[in-house]
DNA sequence: TCGCTATGAATGAAGG
DNA sequence: CCTTCATTCATAGCGA
């Protein structure tokens, strides 16, 4: 993945305290061996990602980056980072959150609430704040977008596992058997 | 003691009081905000741990709380975090008494050792329980475990380098334009 | 109520 | 891109 970064980064990025900022850092003034994202600056980036900005490439990242520095200190592997880790964990959140009832089978509480409660994060109810330099970033990267869509999944059936314990310790549940069968199971091994 | 709330909230969900009486939660009387295991569910988690089970595939945890689920509110996500959290304070408990000491006094809790856990979901000093249910994981899971007592990776980067800046100096950018004008343009819109 | 601990949740940073 | 580790934040629970 890193070659396309060309290697403006990835040495070994200790701590980059920057002791002379003195309020730099976002509200918590945390430690600082990492970086700590000031408000504005997520709020930037929230706003590019949700401008359809998935995976910029080089020169966009140098871009924001350089731009983002003004509200604190940030570095480009940063948003390299940050890009990558919120397009993963939308879909990862997606994905677990999806299944919650998918198959379950609530014998006493069907439907009853258990309305939303978590799923508050960043794209549900953050408001439209387009901000002044969003305009300025072209967003050209929406095809990304649909390549994600077309991508399949590859830990479908690398191992049919079934497992089931009910020899470890004192249980006061019943056998619990959670037998994974993510493709098909041909023949019980 | 300094406080590190400083604004900053991401978001949530208000806090819904169940009023006394839930139904599926713990006997606590829980209630929706945050997951709070019941003594079922935390028991078969634990007991999978126990098992060898450290970091669940998508699926085992899709099976995982679908199943925990008829012990009470879950999602997948739950079941993910817990077992993050799970391995990753076991790890960082172990590694508290290993240096010991004379480690420096990072935040305030040195005092860990006092309590050594009265529940028996804490392995402690356990190594690897190896239990005739082991065969029945997947070895994806043990590989896990037996690499993370060989490898030492990444735990170096605590020095202070502090060069921080180099990276606003190295890039040469206009100052408030972030128009990309050399990368590929955008075609459309 | 206050302080502390345990722990769920979130996220930056890497590895592969 | 996907998974995992480390660190941190926020909060429930409990004792003094």
């Amino acid at each position: 993945m890193e070659e396309r970064m060309s290697g403006f980064f990835i040495a070994k990025a200790g701590n980059v305290r920057g002791g002379g900022g003195g309020g730099n850092n976002a509200g918590t003034g945390t430690k600082c061996g990492r970086w700590n994202p000031t408000t504005e600056q997520v709020k930037v980036l929230t706003d590019l990602f949700r401008s359809g900005l998935r995976t910029p490439s080089t020169d966009q990242i140098q871009k924001i980056s350089s731009q983002l520095s003004l509200y604190g200190k940030i570095e480009s592997k940063n948003v390299f980072y940050w890009f990558q880790n919120h397009k993963a964990r939308e879909r990862q959140k997606r994905r677990r959150v999806s299944v919650g009832e998918k198959n379950v089978i609530r014998r006493q509480d069907i439907f009853s609430s258990s309305a939303r409660y978590y799923s508050e994060l960043d794209l549900g109810s953050e408001p439209e704040r387009v901000l002044e330099t969003l305009q300025l970033f072209p967003v050209n990267s929406f095809r990304d977008s649909e390549s994600e869509k077309l991508k399949l999944r590859r830990n479908e059936c690398k191992e049919a596992h079934a497992f089931s314990y009910t020899c470890s310790t004192e249980m006061d549940h019943p056998p619990l058997d959670l037998r994974l069968s993510s493709c098909k199971q041909a023949s019980d091994l």
